[in-house]
RNA sequence: GGGAGUUUAGCUCAGUUGGUUUAGAGCAUCUGCCUUACAAGCAGAGGGUCGGCGGUUCGACUCCGUCAACUCCCACCA
């Protein structure tokens, strides 16, 4: 078949991709195979593709189609995440633009919008994957608010409430007051923000609730809060505010009166050692509340407005409310100072509002027999984490787990199946009609008109914590009892999980506490953690910074192997990866290669009576065992998960050995045939290399595979087995390494007296340099003859023991190759004075092993011969 | 403030229990080549006192201490 001049990736990937599809190549069932399953870490189902997923999918691709190559049943399963807050977000803000209001809606009618949102763009990512080539098994397909898997979702509530570890509590929780919902200690990021130090003053009561002309001044950042103070708290150990003792103090604007406290938790050193409580806005102050019985006062609703137990500025929003009042007291005598001050501030992960301590009834999970055996796994190995580093990480993470607050007050999610009856009591069930049989027991009079379920949602991870069963069996988790299906108890547990540190504690850690809880084992075997993708500043991808390249047109310009190979190539584990254009420039040029190489091969002309040249046989013979080194170094870095190496070990195979060495040395010459020895070898090695290829870069070997010989239809590279590694002699190999350097000397000097590579030169080889090479040095040096005496003007080096000097009769010699000799001499002399001193020490020749003082004293013969041959060479010139 | 990590060529990184390395690779750079597979290429070359200082050792990129810079995580002082 003939191949076009150029790789055009773009027809060849729809075609390959198709091809597969319709081969349901990818699909797995239970056989008698070994497994090999990993789940796909789901995407947003709203999400499309960045840098991070082609990073992420395209580690998970490789190690995927490695194994199936390598024979085993290979499973990969898709599928996307609902992702409550991000997709409620997002569909909030489309009806905004639509001109409706989410507090307009019933939930049922936001549902609606929400699906219907869904279904328009819901698995645009995993089309997209599909360009990056992922093999994943798409008949598998899983979405985490489908019905089975919320049923899971559902029954696992069920199964901690009915277990005790899941209880209702009044928690300060971070309240984001756009989203209108509690999120995760997790999801806050504090930043540095430029605020104000307040300094107020407050009058001490005179016992009737007039002030008195004593005063205390306290600092705060948050002068709008003043209003819900329950009391000054100070130090009881600072004797500045003894006087204080048994003291009421007024709170400005409004003059209700608060008692002062003491407390250890103030700081005499801080602002100004007194400090307001605000138990309600405020998580210390809550605790300090919680220490001294002080009443919780809220004055700010849902939206961070400051409501009518305020007083003052009712219905303001918080920071309006803050300019206000500062100048209302200002106006009323109560500020003393105004500071600047840097001061972190906790901002919403999603919507980057400030966060709003806030009270709150939420649901929570209790983490300390969870944590304690998720632990546990890692621990004992049973688990191994990819870095290796990241176990100090987890360890921490699980050693101060925190009970799991799993309520969102969202629509968009598995909404709690608790039931509360008009009592107030609370019924958990899987269904309704179970909950009210249930409040029946309690109630025979009840109806379903009786039960109120709560309005919350799930915490979005308290559904794919269970991805790698549910999408298996989805009837498992909640249900330790029920029997796996054929599938689950086949693929489960998965081997490799690939994903990002940031989410090893909301999603790695709690899918092994899942595991643990519902299978009794560990969800995968390795984690193997990516780094997170930056630009090559080393800035992180952002939409703001817009220095995020779409995959797509990446795609679309260098073809999904570059896109694949040039995010390997820089990609060691663990490590953030800095992205850069050039690095996908050397994929394309890459493919570039493979694909001219095979156009030379293919285009040869065979002579089937020929005779084999010997240089033919040993090149044949030198890549065949090079091969077979070269794919147990491969299979080496693959075992370790060292992903990158084994990529650029089998890309320095296919480009220096294989193009610039091999296929060099055995190509016939312009015009003429090549034997059919040489031939079929050279065919194979390529059909072994494409193979070896294949996991990394599979259109492009794929569709070489397919034109280099006829194809039954439906077969396909994918099947094929990865290459053996076959014995090797590594004696062999080292000759022609030897052969290689003095080819390459030679050349070298060629270069540098320019000498014509069209001339042919004289040489003289001598040492242990294995004569059988002799025809592979003659032929790629150019080497007319090997002489046995040189002329008058030679130049030479040394390979290892083996000699190499060169006449240069006829060409030219100067004053500036003298000097250069002369440097040379020097510095060789300075070298050999250093193996000497080392060699003349005696604890070093009683300490050091065999092996090495061995290689220090062929070091120093080295050296000598060197400088021997230097002294020639300068002495000819002469 | 607490914890973890990083620091090796212009850039991105290897360097496997201290000695088979006169510290390697890829990219980039420079020089010479349009040589009939490939200029997205070929043939060469240059470039590093392994962050600083100190220690252990016959011997340190490797182990210990210390300092510095950067990164991430946790907690957060009203």
């Amino acid at each position: 078949m003939e191949l076009s001049a150029k790789y055009n990736p773009s027809e060849v990937e729809d075609k390959w991709y198709a091809y597969w599809l319709k081969n349901r190549c990818f699909h797995s069932e239970p056989d008698s195979r070994e497994p090999y399953t990993v789940v796909i870490p789901p995407p947003n189902v709203t999400g499309i593709l960045h840098m991070g997923h082609v990073l992420n999918n395209t580690l998970n691709d490789v190690l995927v189609r490695k194994a199936r190559m390598d024979g085993k049943n290979a499973c990969w399963v898709p599928g996307t995440d609902h992702a409550s807050i991000a997709t409620e977000s997002k569909v909030v803000a489309r009806l905004k633009e639509q001109g409706i209001s989410k507090e307009d809606l019933t939930r049922e009618e936001f549902l609606k919008h929400a699906w219907a949102w869904k279904e328009e763009h819901g698995g645009i990512i995993l089309q997209q994957l599909r360009k990056l080539g992922a093999s994943c098994d798409w008949d598998r397909t899983r979405f985490t608010m489908e019905p089975e898997l919320t049923d899971a979702v559902i029954a696992t509530f069920c199964h901690f409430y009915k277990k005790g570890m899941i209880y209702r509590g009044v928690r300060m929780v971070n309240w984001d007051p756009v989203a209108l919902t509690a999120i995760s200690d997790d999801e806050v990021i504090h930043r540095d923000t430029q605020s104000h130090f307040y300094h107020l003053r407050y009058f001490i009561s005179d016992g009737n609730g007039n002030p008195t002309d004593k005063f205390l001044v306290i600092a705060t950042t948050r002068p709008e809060t003043i209003m819900a103070d329950a009391a000054i708290c100070v130090n009881p150990n600072d004797e500045r505010h003894h006087w204080l003792r048994g003291k009421k103090v007024l709170i400005p604007l409004i003059n209700r009166e608060i008692p002062v406290i003491e407390d250890d938790y103030v700081e005499m050193d801080f602002g100004t050692g007194c400090l307001k409580v605000t138990p309600a806005h405020d998580v210390h102050d809550y605790e300090i509340g919680l220490r001294h019985n002080l009443p919780v006062l809220e004055i700010m609703d849902d939206h961070g407005r400051l409501n009518e137990k305020a007083q003052i500025l009712v219905g303001e929003d918080r920071f309006e409310a803050r300019k206000k009042i500062v100048k209302m007291l200002e106006e009323a005598g109560n500020l003393v100072k105004i500071e600047d001050y840097v001061s972190p501030v906790g901002y919403s992960e999603r919507t980057d509002a400030v966060i709003e301590p806030k009270l709150s009834a939420q649901w929570f999970l209790k983490m300390e027999d969870l944590a304690k055996m998720a632990l546990e796994s890692v621990e004992s190995g049973k688990i191994k984490l990819i870095p290796d580093k990241y176990r100090n990480t987890y360890r921490h993470w699980m050693e101060n787990a925190h009970d799991w607050c799993i309520s969102r007050q969202l629509w968009w999610g598995q909404r709690i199946p608790a039931y509360y009856l008009p009592d107030g009591s609370i019924v958990v069930e899987e269904t309704p009609e179970a909950a009210l049989k249930a409040a029946q027991a309690i109630d025979p009079a009840l109806t379903a008109a009786d039960l109120r379920q709560d309005e919350d949602v799930l915490d979005t991870w308290f559904s794919s914590w269970l991805w790698p069963i549910s999408v298996f069996d989805p009837k498992r988790p909640g249900h330790p009892d029920h029997k796996p299906n054929r599938d689950l108890a086949y693929y489960y547990p998965t081997n490799d999980l690939v994903t990002g540190p940031d989410i090893i504690f909301f999603w790695v850690a709690r899918m092994i506490m899942a595991g643990n809880e519902f299978m009794s084992d560990i969800p995968f075997r390795n984690v193997y953690f990516t780094g997170i993708v930056r630009d090559k500043l080393g800035r992180k991808m952002s939409k703001t910074l817009g220095n995020s390249p779409d995959p797509l047109v990446l795609i679309e310009k260098y073809g999904a192997d570059a896109v694949r190979l040039g995010m390997l190539l820089c990609s060691s584990a663990g490590n953030d990866i800095l992205y850069d254009e050039s690095q996908v420039e050397q994929g394309r040029n890459f493919c570039g290669k493979i694909w001219n190489s095979w156009r030379l091969v293919s285009g040869w002309r065979v002579d089937d009576r020929a005779e084999q040249p010997e240089y033919a046989r040993l090149a044949v013979k030198w890549f065949d065992n090079l091969l077979s080194r070269t794919i147990e170094t491969v299979e080496d870095h693959y075992s370790k998960f060292r992903i990158s190496d084994a990529l650029m070990a089998i890309y320095r195979l296919f480009w220096d050995d294989y193009c610039s060495w091999y296929l060099e040395l055995v190509k016939p010459a312009f015009g003429m045939a090549v034997d059919i020895h040489t031939y079929d070898a050279t065919v194979t090695f390529f059909e072994k290399l494409i193979k070896l290829i294949h996991p990394v870069m599979p259109f492009i070997t794929e569709e070489l595979w397919q034109s280099m010989a006829e194809r039954q239809p439906g077969e396909t590279i994918m099947f094929e087995r990865t290459p053996h590694a076959g014995p090797y002699d590594a004696a062999f190999l080292d000759g022609f390494e030897t052969a290689r350097q003095i080819i390459v000397g030679v050349r070298a000097i060629r270069s540098q007296k320019q000498i014509s590579p069209k001339d042919a030169l004289k040489a003289k080889v001598e040492g242990g340099f294995p004569e059988e090479l002799m025809p592979i040095v003659q032929r790629s040096a150019n080497i007319s003859e090997f002489v046995t005496e040189v002329g008058s003007a030679s130049t030479g080096f040394i390979v290892g023991t083996v000699k190499v000097t060169v006449p240069l009769e006829g060409f030219v010699n100067t004053d500036e190759e003298k000097t250069k000799l002369e440097a040379e001499l020097a510095y060789q002399r300075k070298f050999l004075a250093g193996v000497r001193g080392k060699l003349g020490n005696a604890n070093f020749v009683a300490h050091a092993p065999e092996a090495v003082v061995a290689n220090e004293r062929k070091k120093e013969a080295d050296a000598l011969a060197r400088i021997e041959t230097l002294e020639a060479s300068l002495a000819a010139l002469k």
